[in-house]
RNA sequence: GGAAGCUUAGCUCAGCUGGUAGAGCACCUGCUUGACGUGCAGGGGGUCAGGGAUUCGAGUUCCUUAGCUUCCACCA
């Protein structure tokens, strides 16, 4: 038999078991068709990042499912893999050759992207290896990364296809514009971020009526270099007489004209608005209206430029404050209010955006967005828990087009070829030659990348073989369960939901798993600004993977933020290590020609059938936790399971038969432990898939893996109902022995006579040795009726018996009683509890029969109770 | 300006379809009991944020108030 070392050491077990896993094969999804599919694709983490804690829950809930379906039968696949990341990649590498000197220009596009591919041959595996150290299952031999040849055809297959469908487009619009990423951004990566600053109140002259003014209020006064209009409500009639007229921009000496729009809200600043349609979305709205011009004034790094007169050249802060002062100068400001307003910024880099018109490509959304808003109203696609599907309905009912280029070089570049001869676009999937519409051989392509995310919305399906119509994704798609964090519903779930419907005319995936962030302990995020990140790879090295695991599901639940700290993966790993123990206990008592099984139903004792009766039972709510995605309630009951009834009943209650002349008995109790164990583990598996498998090979009789064995199921054979029950009153009595011996300070190694008066003595009788060994009784005796000396023994009472233990000699007559009389109260007011109840007219006709009947029951039982507190307390007296 | 979540034992959190509150950690008392002191036995500690409604019965449903957190939003 193999020897278990006294402390598990998860170090000494993850690698070579993972090894093992790999080799075996087992990760590996076949199409099998007699089995039924379940597919999970991994969110692709960045190639850039290093596993943090997001990662690691994320990627420990997507393993228990995975692992829990493929023991359940099912041809269960993981695909694994990583995104490019355009603009976090690019700004890494940007930055390294900035060490060195070295800006994107000097090195040239395609040096440049040599280089990103370097980085991602160097880099790119990193955060793969992590999550092998975390035990995840996923089938490695379908790894896929966005900018591989597969996904980058389906890219531009898709690309290709809106155009064709219109629903792609080139276009000027106001786009949000990083003045330090070089890049525009979409709507969904702008933050907004609250910021204090003012409302400049400016006056401007009224043309052909000297002395006259209407005043603007502006938060940005730079932009009105860039002002072409400006513009009140049709209905403000302290303003209609201006409609038409013209106004003099102060600082520019630029006629603008008034015009008249519902947009402008008569209550808010002077009920005037500065039209600026080059840099701001609505201004730019009201512009077409009114068919103004659109004057840009500022450059893509945030300088003013050449149109901005005098202030050209300026950074957009500075302009600000020699526009301000020249207003003032020229007394054209009228005043200055604290204005607190948001401001967009990068959600990459922090800086704050401009917006800027802009010639950009974009997706048009609504009719995209109508059948993936069908899709979830309908229910073909739910969300876990389901409040989130109001945040993705929000988000897909207000989403606007989707800025889909961006001015970067790491990426998929847009497949659109411009002609020098026509002036025609071009796009195709392929590499044109001659422009499509006129013949001409000069054509170039657009200097342009895409959005990261306009690959990752194709993942469930590009990484599966889409376009081509492969094998696998005939079985394995659609998928089935999507987990993901609620931070990126807008970004990435969204997107995919319309991408496959469009695409695939399927959804995705049927459910979206949501889990919340894992914070410090403090309830912080973590982040590295705050330097308060918790590295998983530590704690694994510390505590182990499946501790790490085993602390990111319990006590959490779908979509609530959960706070991580050590005290909670220690006591994972403490859990871990009772469990080894328990294993490492059950092997010393094999013998070693122990034959495992299902033990013979004629030799199974009282205690037997109570386990096995709640194993039977757990194995049934474990199951219906996972599939319900209640990970925290499913290893919470393992855990009781497994510390409680199995540890601390159990094995003890083993203790004595193990050793006991009866060979039946033992070898039953061994059959009893080595099958709950067996089942327990399995149980356990998805949570802690090392220790689970370390300790399942150890077993006698055990096959190659657990990975792959049958998830346990309920069995009627299990069930012991009356058992179960019976053995309840058995516990019952232990405990109050326990109880009285720990108040009254009694050493544990002194062991004591046990007298049970009892009407039911066949049910102490099957458990005596049980109560023998666990109430430190040196002998228990059974009597109908107690004839002795009440006053000199220590009495406990339970619902069908009574204990006396003769040691009065050890405890004081006063505080007994006390003691009595305090169980006396605690049994009374029960009763009183449940009289009321009982008494009550409408709880006896309205409630279902089964729980007025437990309630009568209850009643009964502290009835019983009570009339045996009562003549211990009389036999004190 | 919308929307959501949270408020349960000292701390961190569970609590599914309503039936007299649970865990881990911390704390207190015993214990080198034949796997485990990363352990064993026992214990104290909660008007389930406040108010109202529905119900025989509410931590659990509905309304409302307060505090905290988050997401979304083009009002200059």
């Amino acid at each position: 038999m193999k020897e278990l070392e006294k402390v598990y050491e998860p170090a000494r077990v993850e690698t070579p078991t993972y090894d093992f896993w790999t080799k075996g094969g087992w990760f590996k999804a076949e199409r099998d068709p007699d089995k039924a599919s379940y597919t999970i694709v991994m969110p692709p983490p960045n190639i850039t990042g290093q596993l943090h804690m997001g990662h690691a829950m994320d990627n420990t809930w997507q393993d228990i499912l995975i692992r829990f379906k493929r023991m359940q039968g099912y041809s269960a696949l993981w695909v694994p893999g990583t995104d490019h990341a355009a603009i976090a990649t690019e700004a890494r590498i940007v930055a390294t050759m900035k060490e060195e000197g070295v800006t994107k220009e000097d090195l040239g596009r395609e040096d440049f992207l040599k280089r990103a591919w370097q980085w991602k041959d160097e880099y790119g595996g990193r955060i793969v290896e992590q999550l092998k150290k975390l035990g995840s299952s996923c089938d490695w031999s379908r790894e896929r990364f966005t900018m591989d040849e597969g996904c980058s055809k389906a890219v531009l297959h898709v690309f290709k296809k809106l155009y064709d469908e219109g629903l792609i487009y080139r276009g000027e619009r106001i786009i949000n514009w990083c003045p330090h990423c070089l890049t525009s951004i979409s709507d969904a990566e702008v933050e907004h971020e609250e910021q204090s600053g003012h409302l400049w109140h400016v006056k401007y002259p009224i043309v052909g009526e000297p002395g006259k003014f209407v005043t603007v209020a502006t938060t940005r006064p730079e932009t009105m270099l860039g002002d072409v209009a400006v513009a009140v409500h049709p209905e403000d009639a302290r303003y209609k007489h201006l409609v038409g007229k013209t106004v003099l921009l102060p600082l520019m000496d630029r006629e603008i004209p008034v015009v008249a729009d519902d947009y402008v809200d008569m209550e808010f600043g002077t009920g005037v608005v500065k039209i600026t349609p080059a840099h701001d979305p609505n201004d730019f709205e009201v512009g077409r209206r009114h068919d103004l011009p659109v004057l840009k004034v500022m450059t893509d790094d945030a300088h003013i430029s050449e149109s901005g007169g005098k202030y050209a050249g300026m950074e957009r802060y500075a302009a600000r404050k020699a526009v301000v002062a020249d207003l003032e100068a020229g007394e054209y400001l009228d005043k200055i209010e604290d204005h607190g307003h948001n401001v967009g910024t990068c959600y990459r880099c922090g800086t704050t955006i401009e917006p800027m018109v802009s010639l950009q490509w974009f997706v048009k959304m609504i009719p995209l967005a109508g059948p993936a808003i069908e899709a979830v109203k309908d229910g073909t696609i739910k969300f876990v828990p389901e409040r989130f599907t109001k945040t993705y309905l929000h988000w897909m009912e207000n989403t606007r087009d989707w800025t889909i280029s961006r001015q970067l070089w790491w990426g998929h570049r847009i497949p659109a070829w411009y002609c020098d001869s026509c002036g025609e676009v071009t796009v195709s999937e392929g590499t044109p030659t001659v422009c499509a519409h006129c013949g001409s051989g000069v054509i170039h392509q657009d200097e342009d990348t895409l959005d990261t995310w306009f690959s990752s919305a194709l993942w469930p399906f590009s990484t599966l073989g889409w376009p081509e119509e492969t094998e696998d994704l005939a079985y394995f798609y659609p998928t089935n369960t999507l987990v993901t964090g609620y931070d990126i519903i807008g970004f990435w779930v969204s997107r995919m939901i319309f991408s496959g419907l469009h695409y695939t005319g399927k959804a995705p995936f049927d459910t979206v798993l949501i889990h919340g962030l894992v914070r410090d302990a403090e309830g912080r995020k973590m982040s590295k600004s705050l330097g308060n990140g918790i590295d998983p790879l530590d704690v694994i090295s510390e505590y182990g993977a499946d501790a790490l695991r085993f602390t990111l599901v319990s006590g959490s639940t779908p979509g609530n933020d959960m706070r991580f700290s050590d005290e909670k993966a220690r006591s994972s790993r403490n859990f871990a290590n009772k469990l080894w123990n328990a294993a490492r206990f059950v092997m010393m008592n094999l013998p070693e020609d122990f034959t495992p099984g299902q033990p013979e139903k004629s030799a199974l004792e009282l205690s037997d059938k109570w386990v096995l009766s709640v194993y039977n039972k757990l194995v049934g709510e474990v199951t219906d936790n996972i599939e319900h995605f209640e990970f925290g309630l499913a290893v919470q009951k393992i855990y009781d399971f497994l510390w409680d009834v199995y540890c601390d009943w159990t094995i003890e209650i083993a203790k004595t038969r193990l050793n006991g002349e009866d060979a039946v008995g033992a070898d039953t109790a061994r059959k009893v432990l080595v099958f709950l164990l067996d089942g327990a583990l399995k149980l356990l598996h998805p949570f802690m898939p090392f220790i689970t498998e370390e300790i399942y090979r150890a077993l006698p009789g055990s096959a190659e893996t657990i990975m792959i064995q049958a998830w346990p199921k309920q069995d009627a054979a299990l069930d012991f109902a009356a058992e179960q029950e019976a053995f309840g009153e058995v516990v019952n009595l232990i405990r109050a022995v326990r109880i009285v011996r720990a108040e009254m300070n009694v050493h544990p190694a002194k062991r004591s006579h046990l007298i049970i008066e009892t009407a039911r003595p066949e049910l102490f009788k099957a458990g005596e040795a049980v109560i023998q060994r666990l109430a430190n009784a040196e002998a228990v005796e059974l009597v109908p009726a107690f004839a002795g000396d009440a006053a000199g023994m220590v009495q406990v009472a339970t619902a069908v018996a009574r204990g006396f233990i003769p040691m009065m000699d050890l405890i004081d007559r006063e505080k007994e009683l006390a003691r009595l009389n305090k169980e006396l109260a605690a049994t009374e007011k029960e009763i009183a509890s449940h009289s009321a109840k009982l008494a009550n007219e409408g709880f006896v006709s309205k409630a279902p029969a089964n729980v007025v009947q437990d309630i009568r029951d209850k009643l009964a039982r502290a009835q019983e109770k009570q009339l045996r507190v009562r003549e211990s307390i009389d036999a004190l007296g």
